[in-house]
DNA sequence: CTCATTTGACCAAC
DNA sequence: GTTGGTCAAATGAG
């Protein structure tokens, strides 16, 4: 399961990273050209994720540090419409999510419910779904996942 | 007993 | 004031 979990973090890393690429202020390459300057001892970055290189070596945060915020300076949204014959309120993408709270709005007879990954005690990922239109299948990431249906 | 879910309370933003 | 998001005690399932 963890290599699982680490093969889809990499694509999903990679598919970000080429959006990134894509979209990036010039700011945003000389930061990026900066920091591959900087770390001149070691080029396999990018084959760790952010749990499985804690133990690499000593001073990996001095350039670990900035990736990471320039990922949570991103954070993301992405919208996800779901089969309508698809009404069961388990969402089936193989991770594990804790519910945490459930909100029913004005103008939304739909309640909407919150969820925090429970696979790691510090997965920052979130998920919000309204009951029986969307929910989310995009799984760990430092992306901020929200489900509508105005997408 | 343990752990996940429920649900009202709370808080920040508007 | 309302609303959206989160917290946490109560509750239920196993």
């Amino acid at each position: 399961m963890l290599t699982v979990m680490c093969e889809n973090y990499t694509a999903l890393r990679n598919q970000l990273m080429d959006h990134m690429a894509r979209n990036s202020h010039p700011a945003d390459e000389a930061a990026a050209v900066k920091r591959k300057s900087d770390s001149t001892t070691t080029n396999n970055n990018d084959n760790n994720n952010n749990g499985a290189s804690e133990s690499s070596s000593t001073d990996e945060e001095s350039f670990k540090r900035p990736r990471e915020e320039v990922i949570k300076a991103k954070i993301s949204r992405v919208y996800v419409r779901t089969e309508p014959s698809d009404t069961g309120l388990i969402v089936k993408d193989g991770y594990q999510w804790r519910k945490y709270g459930q909100k029913v709005t004005r103008d939304n007879p739909c309640p909407r419910a919150y969820f925090k990954c429970s696979f790691a005690p510090s997965c920052p990922v979130k998920k919000k779904v309204r009951a029986l239109v969307l929910r989310y299948l995009i799984p760990h990431s430092n992306l901020y996942l929200i489900f509508s249906s105005r997408s």
